[in-house]
DNA sequence: ACGTCTCCATACGCTACCGTACGGTGAGAA
DNA sequence: TTCTCACCGTACGGTAGCGTATGGAGACGT
């Protein structure tokens, strides 16, 4: 049985893996399947490979966690704020195309709602902490922009973003009770924005 | 060891139970501590007593689950909704107090977050389905009385909603990101309500 | 060619839980 | 009293995952 001297996994004949590719494939699971999903034998299985490799890269199962949720928390941020300081110079446009683009996408990808999902977890709370702030703060600082003094702005971004966790939440615990109604999104935006 | 023939449990002197004793005590650790805590052997040891005593109630744990989540479907609907349309005859009035109190109640009760994070296991995502169009057809209902036209209102139901999903999301996974100064939520019900 | 060091495979023990088998108990019917 | 049967205790086997121990296997310097 099982091929004597050929490539026998499914994945990139026979190659070594580092601490990164687990993490990754941490990262996939869990925003995929959910916290429980991370599970060391499982993924060693995906990755084609056993629990020997993955014990000498980490210590344990909650280092493979805190790895994945690092490179979830680098990627939940800073590239999403630069990547919008980039194409809109108008604060109001924007908020306006955030908040429409950060709500569409989030109907159909689980990321968020999964990590919220697993907020018991206390690392995973911490990230989200961090991750939220960051947020919140750079919303209120939109708000700012456009003339809201900083506790009213810290409020409206506060508002922006339980919204868009809601609308997130909604979506995928409940398909098809958030509107696709296009004006739904406009009108929400305008709720939002309306001095 | 273990009293030879006083009361041993630390809960209601050696009485028999019911299928409704495993389902309140599933209900419980559902809305406290998640899916993954409605577990026979554990509750059994809550319960003070062992499997032999469940699994004469029931099948199996999903049959325990279900029998949880009716519960938590009856209380999470018509007693909120037949609450509400008590005291309030105004519909602004009613609509602004149902928000104000199901977001501030939202903060400190985890059972609306935990189910959330459960939507994964397909019951649990059916019940969260129907309690979910319950109460958004409510508040489009609301919305309909205060004069805005059946899609609109059902869009003002959708928003209301998903803010107050998302509020009670964030208010549990990251305690202190949500404003508590009480301008917020005045703020938050304005808009949702204007016209 | 040889040893070394990095990386992986395999086997093991442990814990937590599910579900089953079956024997026992006690309260009320006969 | 004795019988019965709803209800429970206990022991068992099975699965899934964590973490450890230890023995290779291959690359690579010397």
């Amino acid at each position: 049985m099982s091929e004597p001297s050929g490539r026998k996994g499914h994945r990139s004949a026979r190659k070594r893996l580092t601490a990164d590719d687990w993490a990754d494939a941490a990262l996939a699971a869990l925003v995929e399947r959910g916290l429980a999903a991370v599970a060391v034998e499982p993924l060693a299985a995906e990755l084609g490979t056993t629990k020997g490799s993955f014990y000498w890269h980490f210590a344990n199962r909650d280092a493979l966690v805190a790895a994945a949720l690092a490179r979830w928390e680098e990627s939940s941020t800073e590239r999403v704020i630069q990547a919008m300081d980039a194409v809109e110079p108008d604060p109001a446009a924007r908020l306006d195309a955030l908040l429409r683009r950060a709500t569409v996408a989030a109907v159909d990808d689980p990321r968020e709602v999964r990590l919220l999902a697993a907020s018991d977890h206390p690392e995973v709370a911490a990230a989200l902490a961090r991750v939220t702030e960051r947020r919140i703060g750079y919303l209120a600082h939109l708000f700012e922009l456009l003339g809201f003094p900083a506790p009213e702005a810290r409020r409206r971004g506060s508002f922006a973003y339980t919204s868009y966790l809601g609308h997130a939440q909604l979506a995928h615990a409940v398909p098809g009770a958030v509107p696709a109604d296009p004006a739904y999104l406009a009108e929400v935006s305008a709720a939002l924005l309306k001095r």
